[in-house]
DNA sequence: AGGATACATCAAAATTATTTGATATGATAG
DNA sequence: CTATCATATCAAATAATTTTGATGTATCCT
């Protein structure tokens, strides 16, 4: 089994490597089949397929299939729970608790 | 010089990491100090220190120097600029293109 | 000053991620 | 059915990250 953390990770690398950074960039300007996004990036062909299984696993992009093509797009679930995510990764909790640590 | 993309990806690597995610929840239970997160952790000193100065780096977690101690808490600026971040990655931009790839 | 404490830094080893080239799979065209 | 195209998967090579143990540095305590 996997820990939350790992799950929490496996998100985040989505954007975590310039490659796919790049590739989101790409997808923000609509949807893109596979073909397309090769001949705009400096990858070959497979490792285009690494960063984009990468990308799907971490749910920030969605794929469909069309015959032989595949097809991407940034989900926007994918991204709406990331951004939740990241949100309360980083918003204090409830209780609070300051440290009582290292006597003066 | 640093592109766009690795400075973008090195404050995503905060939440990267099994042990750095772990940090930050503790983290958001308020300010701590090197010494308490080290005891509720399962790593070395110095795996600390590492992870420590991934986290600052990242703009995620801000440091402050009392004596001896290094006190560490979630940074506000930094989490928003993440956030803000996420969101403009995987939003669509102004002139989202559809891609004409592909002849059926 | 001298020893102890808290943390940072370094280098080597271990682990994990990425790239690359070869091969496999599945859909389509002929 | 066979050849071809688009993509996935695999294994090996490379690169990046993380862990570990040793050592360095600054601060504090006596």
């Amino acid at each position: 089994m996997e820990t939350k953390y790992e799950e929490y990770a496996k998100i985040f690398k989505a954007f975590c490597d310039e490659n796919r950074l790049r590739i989101l960039e790409l997808l923000r300007g609509g949807e893109k089949c596979a073909c397309v996004l090769l001949e705009q990036l400096d990858l070959g062909q497979s490792g285009l397929s690494y960063h984009m299984k990468v990308l799907v696993e971490s749910g920030i992009v969605e794929s469909r299939q069309e015959g032989k093509w595949t097809h991407y797009k940034i989900s926007e679930n994918g991204s709406a729970y990331a951004a939740a995510l990241l949100k309360e990764l980083t918003t204090p909790n409830a209780f609070s608790q300051e440290n009582a640590c290292c006597r003066k």
